[in-house]
DNA sequence: CGATTACCGTACTGTTCGGTACAGTTTAGT
DNA sequence: ACTAAACTGTACCGAACAGTACGGTAATCG
């Protein structure tokens, strides 16, 4: 029953037990993430998860794939951890800002996530997985500048690159904590309150900055024209 | 003559040659910080800097503490290039925050410092290296912190937590390139012009989120308290 | 000059690692 | 029950690693 699901996911190796591959690949994502690749070791895998490492080497080719698996499932969780905050927008636009700025603040302040992004800074070059964070990053970005396009049009932000807002509002939600967190200067995760009342203040730094202009102290027409990536 | 610069230097080992073991610290350096440090073999830094492995362990106890001395350089290096330019404060608050933010992002974005920027976060847990790249990045946060409370108290800025402020512009700053660039999905650093026009969106932004209210919108006596690090 | 000192080159030790071989054991489909 | 596949345990290989030992060389300084 359990085999059908998808036949065509043997492109590497033949068709194994899909429950050990899945126990293989929640053991090294965590010892990786704790650990970082070169720290841990297969033996240390292998007798986490119980069982041989000729086990292992009979569902991945090598560590370094067994190491692009478990940063592929990585950003799959991650979109999953953010974009379900996007879709209830409420009627005003600064709670529902708010309300996605709390969310995706904490789940980035998360000791798995900030794990997660330790590693992929550190491996980036490794197999490309660095690209492969940031197009998933991307996708939730574009989300972002929908919202904010629609925002724009609606007259409640002013008029601007969208996507440059929606990377202003991640920096500022970024800006107080990310960083004694990612060089592990404090031992482990803020607490909700000072998750929220740090995505307050950049909530509303961002409303400041990006709420319509009273007066045409600038040109509103500027759009700038294709800021990087789309 | 060389030998009495500092005769209390020699807490760890007796004294040698200085020239050596500069030159062991900056090819050591170069390999740390483009390979990372388990990739970084001390035998690779023997073939770099030409000699012999005993030489290198003559001068440094063992390859963790010859990074550590590495990481401490490292650092130093980051203030004597972020700090230069903090001095030369323009009249108008707005194009010294400009001439600021556009050499600080040059600055951050330049191959060296994102490769160190990397292997912090990476190495961030061994022998405490994050903290000492924190501590530095705040010394720098309170200078900017000390610009803008000046600004905040001549009417220029609106009356705010400087330090809040202070972060919020250093995100703004580093809002458009500084993922991408950590995640190494550009091969080199951004030009010149670009980085310019990211540090004058970022500081369009800024100024916009921290000009003087025009009107009381919010009350104006609210000091958030002791947002965490003084 | 003579002696101390830094430096070099090479070989070595002990360990760890990624990956393989293989024989035995469990599990699952029919 | 029979069989084929997945799994286990252990032993092993070759390579790479941090760190040491040691004899020889070059430079420095009295």
């Amino acid at each position: 029953m359990k085999e059908l699901l998808n036949p065509l996911e043997a492109d590497t190796h033949v068709k194994k037990s899909d429950t050990k591959r899945q126990a293989i690949l929640d053991t090294a994502y965590r010892l990786f993430r704790t650990q970082g690749f070169e720290r841990t070791s297969v033996g240390e895998i292998t007798a986490a998860v119980g069982g041989s490492k000729a086990t292992i080497y009979s569902h991945f080719p090598s560590k370094e794939e067994l190491f692009v698996e478990c940063m592929m499932a990585a950003v799959e969780n991650y979109m999953a951890g953010t974009l379900k905050h996007l879709d209830a927008a409420s009627a005003d636009p600064a709670v529902a800002l708010y309300d996605f700025g709390r969310s995706f603040l904490s789940f980035i302040c998360s000791p798995e996530q900030l794990e997660v992004r330790r590693l992929m800074i550190a491996e980036a070059a490794r197999s490309g997985t660095g690209k492969l964070l940031f197009d998933k990053i991307s996708v939730l970005r574009s989300h972002v500048s929908a919202f904010m396009s629609a925002a724009m049009a609606s007259g409640t932000l002013r008029r601007d690159d969208p996507l440059l807002a929606a990377d202003h509002l991640g920096a500022l939600l970024e800006a107080e904590m990310l960083e004694p967190l990612l060089l592990q200067v404090r031992e482990g995760s803020p607490d909700e309150k000072e998750v929220a009342l740090a995505a307050k203040r950049a909530v509303a730094a961002f409303l400041r900055a990006y709420s319509p202009a009273r007066r045409q102290l600038k040109p509103l027409q500027t759009r700038s024209k294709q800021r990087g990536v789309a």
